[in-house]
RNA sequence: GGGUGCUUAGCUCAGCUGGGAGAGCGUCGCCCUUACAAGGCGAAGGUCGUGGGUUCAAGCCCCUCAGCACCCACCA
């Protein structure tokens, strides 16, 4: 189905909270204890203000007599992930043919061996020599195309024995070979966890191919089937296509027009053929597509809405919905296509604003001198007027009222007739009637009882029922010819420009006319409150929640829904009829004449009609499943857990998934529905071929050259004139073509970019950083196997207490995994992904793997220090790439199948182990505490060196003075981290408020001092001194203003008051010693 | 005519129940320091669209206005 929006967000789904246990309690009292306690360590704390950028708690000596056990576990947020064990690896087997009508029972079967070890282990690097793209000068330099050798560890996807990784990051060398493993593993089919976790792909048009909206929409669905299934639960992300029966039946129809054949020419059963023909020959690009993504569906159960189960849904539902009185067939006023010949729902149809006139015509008085003037947009369907009509208050039009007109062209008299449906301020304030042309005139009629003209054919030609001479002419035609005729006989007042709403259809693009024909309609109404009911008390949660609104909205002003197409694409509506024309519904032919009582003598003929594509999309939350049988899997996973669209299909789709599960499952289809917003381009347009602004997703993986972009961009428009200007437009953004980026990149932008508003923007500049990311991730893990090679690491005897880089990185680790999860739970992939962004890169990368530098090249460092911090970098590596899996399931997948042995797991795919849990004893405020004061330690001398511009290399020697005990216990023994990490030569403490000239910096109650010699321009450091010395004295001023304000100290909470006394103490302190620094270096 | 959303650094966007504004990209310095130049180390840059209100305290809550975007709707 043609979804053109992106979506994601993730429900917080049968989660079950671990209340309830004695354990729970102890817990909770134990955090409330340790809670109170750090926050009694930092009320006691000197208050004084933290170095720049850093907030660093403050302790005092007392810390030193806090049990430092009440730190191994400090407060964090619940876990409320499950303490499940990673679900079983051991897929379900199931027939490799596909019987698609029968629900497929899931037999158990015997276990079999995993086909990892088939896999040759020198697969052929096939894409690297057949690179279709060009590079540019400068990545040819920077990424080489791995030599064979490289390329060979990198494809050995299952290789247990390879511990290192290829030198250069390729996606190319990894995604293709890990997803056909996976796959063939049958890693993506439900585990039979407890809990069941099942998302339905929103089908997508069967012929069609995958586009941004799709693969936007794909990665946020397959994060959270991936990031559930870590987590244990019963996965199934159900997958299909959709048979989209005007969009393909308009495409085969264009090729056949092509060779100058219509559908009639072939008759409905040759043209279905050749339907189905296409649908084989095109029908597996999107599936194809959607493999690239890295899309974890569970593909044994793919379904398509024209299989013969799913139609069985499809006329099981129909007949009940007529038995039931809630589907009717009627001649109606409905939306009627001339191009494509069928009619089409209310939704089908886009009013968009176009220029046109408005006539001004005189309709003579039957009896009497005198004229009315109506005014209309359409004088061509004049010819199927039958009354004019005024309202009934309007001063000017009393005496007419009741009397007749004549027709002009039409030789007929109608009435003038009174409605208050007329607006006496617009126009002339009359107004002509023709309720077979028009929605507001048909209620007029009905209220009047007026009769129905209609003048068109199914063409939107004039019929046989007008005056001969207008018989034949397209509405355009007979348009001018009416309004010369009029002109000729005087009768034409004036002609105005005039804005209007122009109906037209959403595949056709033709103006869509209102059109009195027989046709099926859903009586909606009566399906409609339920649905309503079900968002209103919560059963359907929307997130973004305001999308409630848009859908009550619709909801309450629903009208009923027409479901016939004239088309022969589709699922043929299961009604007959006999020679008079009476109606008769069944299953098939035979119940038909069973329930009539029909003899086998009556001849029957089915209604030509198929039902609109919306009809079978609305049952797939259940039809995908089995029913009408009652299948296990029906049991087990409806209602699915959460929907994942976008807002245009709200009303198309949502909406009647709702109406349509509550009424034959009893239940809801989903529980959350998760709205995403629409993609557009980097300047906020929607993308369109015509726009010539595509960007396909799988040229952002593969990278594509300028030539062929601008190929793909130019050929197959509607407007071929357009082509040079998008041509131009291409070349000129996309100058060096589209350097791959890989898949794990882009589903990292999609999710970035899934913030709650309704459009995203896609950047390439923010694809290109995550490529960076994924390089930055690939390096790290390189260096981490370095490290550790050769080392055991899995000697589960030895109990070294752990270093404070160690303590400091599983704390920070920690906070991640904690952010990660609260986000994905709230469907914030946007902050789940900047939070293992930042971790990974900014944390273990900038810091982490420095400090294990330092300690691994330290030649004085004892080896148990060191087998833990190998053990760490191999620990926290690991547990990163599970956190990131959901969003990159590739390269995670890639390292860890490297580092999981080295830290004893055996998994056979990262895929199938537990998502990271939240474990107390990771996280150690006073590690935290610690490592910050170091850290700003080190960024005091670094700012020092760059503003003095000292060469990186040049060995300091830095003095300290002042400071609190346990700073200076920590600057003791941390002081080799100190020394590399600042590149001092020596640390020399000094006493006395007397010293030389020197660069200042402070770390807490710290005053860092880098003596001037030859190195430093006292010109630069006073420049620098007296710009931190004006913030600080700024801050000061603005806190004591506050402290100084009764009321604020009367009515804040003590321990904002409490923040301020001691951010004016720390910044008067700071700006003594800075104070006396400057004065110094001004003598 | 109804309805929704948006307006924060040059650009694209975060900012959770109100307690001294952040990121990425870009820009400017200095570095090819043996995981990574797809990199490292530093820096600059914002009266949070306007006006008012509530509050000790507003990017955040309320109202006004302005601009932008989208959805729905029968003004001929």
């Amino acid at each position: 189905m043609p979804s053109t929006i992106i979506s994601s967000t993730a429900a917080r789904v049968a989660e079950t909270p671990p209340e309830g246990s004695g354990l729970a309690g102890t817990i909770g009292e134990l955090e409330t204890l340790i809670a109170e306690k750090a926050k009694d360590i930092r009320a006691i704390a000197a208050g004084r203000r933290p170095p720049p950028g850093l907030d660093v708690p403050r302790l005092t000596e007392r810390v030193e007599n806090v049990d430092p056990a009440l730190f191994a576990h400090l407060p964090m947020a619940p876990d409320d992930a499950q303490d499940s064990e990673p679900p079983a690896t051991v897929p379900l087997a199931d027939e490799p043919e596909e019987v698609v009508t029968e629900p497929q029972a899931r037999a158990r079967a015997p276990q079999f061996e995993p086909p990892v070890a088939t896999i040759p282990l020198d697969t052929e690097p096939e894409d690297i020599p057949t690179d279709p793209q060009p590079r540019e000068p400068e990545q040819e330099v920077t990424a080489p195309p791995a030599p064979p050798a490289e390329s060979e560890t990198t494809t050995s996807i299952m290789s247990t024995t390879a511990t290192t990784l290829a030198k250069t990051y390729d996606p190319h060398a990894i995604e293709k070979n890990l997803y056909e493993a996976w796959e063939d593993a049958g890693h993506f089919r439900p585990t039979g966890g407890e809990t069941p976790y099942c998302i339905m792909l929103p089908p997508p048009n069967v012929t069609g191919s995958l586009h941004m909206g799709h693969a936007f929409q794909d990665t946020l669905m397959d994060a959270l089937t991936r990031y559930h299934r870590m987590r244990g639960a019963n996965v199934l992300w159900q997958c299909g296509t959709d048979h989209a029966g005007i969009a393909t039946q308009m495409v085969v129809e264009r090729q056949l027009g092509q060779k100058g054949i219509s559908r009639h020419d072939l008759g409905r059963e040759k043209f279905l053929e050749a339907v189905w023909a296409w649908k084989e020959e095109s029908g597996g690009t999107i599936s194809k597509q959607l493999r690239r993504m890295g899309a974890s569906m569970d593909w044994s159960r793919e379904r398509f809405t024209m299989d013969a189960g799913l139609s069985r849904a499809v006329t099981e539902v129909f007949v009940k919905l007529y038995e039931d009185g809630l589907i009717y067939r009627g001649k109606r006023l409905v939306n009627w296509d001339p191009v494509l010949n069928t009619a089409i729902s209310d939704l089908e149809v886009v009013a968009t604003e176009e220029a046109g006139k408005l006539w001004h015509i005189r309709y003579p008085l039957e009896h009497g001198a005198g004229h009315v003037v109506v005014a209309t947009t359409r004088p061509e369907t004049m010819l199927g007027d039958v009354a004019v009509a005024v309202h009934p208050d309007d001063e000017r039009y009393q005496r007419i009222i009741g009397k007749t007109v004549r027709l002009p062209l039409c030789d007929r008299s109608i009435p003038v007739i009174a409605d208050t449906y007329v607006d006496p301020g617009f126009g002339s304030g009359c107004v002509k009637i023709t309720p077979a042309h028009d929605f507001n005139d048909y209620a007029v009629g009905e209220r009047h009882k007026l009769p129905l003209i209609n003048v068109f054919t199914d063409h939107a030609a004039i019929n046989d029922d007008a005056p001969e001479q207008y018989r034949g002419l397209d509405r355009y035609a007979a348009r001018a010819r009416i309004v010369e005729d009029l002109k000729a006989l005087g009768l034409l007042v004036r002609i105005d420009d005039h804005k209007l709403m122009v109906p037209r259809g959403d595949r056709s693009h033709a103006v869509i006319e209102p059109y009195l024909t027989d046709q099926w309609f859903v009586r909606i109404a009566p399906l409609a409150e339920p649905a309503i009911a079900a968002v209103e008390d919560g059963r359907i949660r929307f997130v973004p929640e305001n999308w409630r609104k848009t859908y009550f909205e619709w909801m309450r002003n629903i009208e009923d829904w027409c479901i016939s197409r004239q088309l022969w694409w589709g699922h043929r509506i299961p009604a007959w009829y006999d020679a008079e024309g009476t109606i008769y519904v069944g299953r098939t032919e035979a119940e038909a004449r069973e329930r009539g009582g029909l003899g086998a003598d009556v001849v029957l003929t089915q209604d030509d009609d198929v039902l609109d594509t919306w009809f079978s999309s609305a049952l797939w939350p259940f039809s995908t499943l089995g029913w009408p049988e009652r299948t296990p899997e029906l049991a087990t996973f409806y209602p699915t857990s959460v929907l994942v669209t976008g807002f245009d299909i709200i009303f198309f789709w949502v909406a009647r998934m709702i109406m349509m599960g509550l009424r034959f499952m009893g239940d809801v289809p989903f529980r959350e529905v998760y709205i995403h917003g629409l993609v557009r381009d980097a300047d906020g347009n929607k993308m369109s071929k015509s726009k010539g602004n595509i960007l396909d997703p799988i040229d952002l993986i593969d990278g594509i050259d300028l030539e062929t972009l601008v190929g793909k961009r130019t050929t197959g428009l509607m407007r071929p004139e357009d082509a040079p200007k998008i041509e131009a437009a291409t070349r000129r953004q996309f100058a060096g073509g589209i350097p791959s980026y890989g898949c794990d990149a882009l589903r990292f932008t999609f999710a970035s970019l899934a913030t709650q508003g309704r459009d995203i923007r896609f950047d390439l500049g923010r694809i290109e950083g995550y490529r960076n990311f994924c390089n930055k991730i690939w390096n790290a893990a390189r260096f981490v196997l370095m490290m550790v090679e050769g080392h055991d690491l899995t000697n589960p005897t030895e109990h070294t207490h752990s270093a404070l880089p160690e303590r400091w990185i599983r704390s920070r680790l920690h906070h991640a995994v904690r952010v990660f999860t609260e986000a994905f739970d709230g469907y914030r992939f946007d902050l789940a992904a900047q939070a293992i962004y930042e971790f990974i890169w900014n944390e273990f990368c900038d810091w982490y793997i420095e400090l294990a530098k330092v300690e691994l090249n330290d030649p004085d460092t004892p080896e148990a220090l060191k087998r833990g911090t190998r053990r760490a970098l191999a620990s926290v590596l690991e547990t990163s790439l599970r956190l990131l899996h959901p969003l990159m399931p590739f390269i995670t997948e890639e390292i860890w199948l490297k580092v999981a042995p080295l830290v004893g797991k055996t998994g056979r795919t990262i895929m199938h182990e537990p998502f990271p849990r939240l474990e107390d004893d990771d996280y150690d405020d006073h590690a935290i505490a610690t490592f910050d004061w170091l850290a700003t330690f080190i960024l005091g001398v670094r700012r020092i060196r760059a503003e003095n511009n000292i060469e990186p290399a040049k060995r300091l020697a830095v003095k300290v003075r002042g400071g609190a005990p346990f700073e200076q216990l920590w600057l003791q023994e941390y002081a080799l981290f100190v020394r590399q990490l600042a590149r001092l030569e020596t640390i020399e403490r000094v006493e006395g408020g007397d010293s030389e000239d020197a660069a200042t910096a402070l770390a807490g109650e710290t005053t860092i001092l880098v003596p001037l010699m030859d190195l430093i321009d006292p010109a630069v450091e006073i420049e620098r001194l007296t710009k931190e010395l004006a913030r600080l004295e700024q801050d000061l001023t603005r806190t004591e203003a506050k402290l100084a304000n009764e009321s604020f100290v009367a009515k804040a909470p003590p321990e904002v008051v409490d923040k301020e006394r001691r951010r004016a103490l720390d910044n008067r302190d700071a700006i003594g010693r800075l104070t006396g620094q400057l004065t110094k270096l001004r003598k």
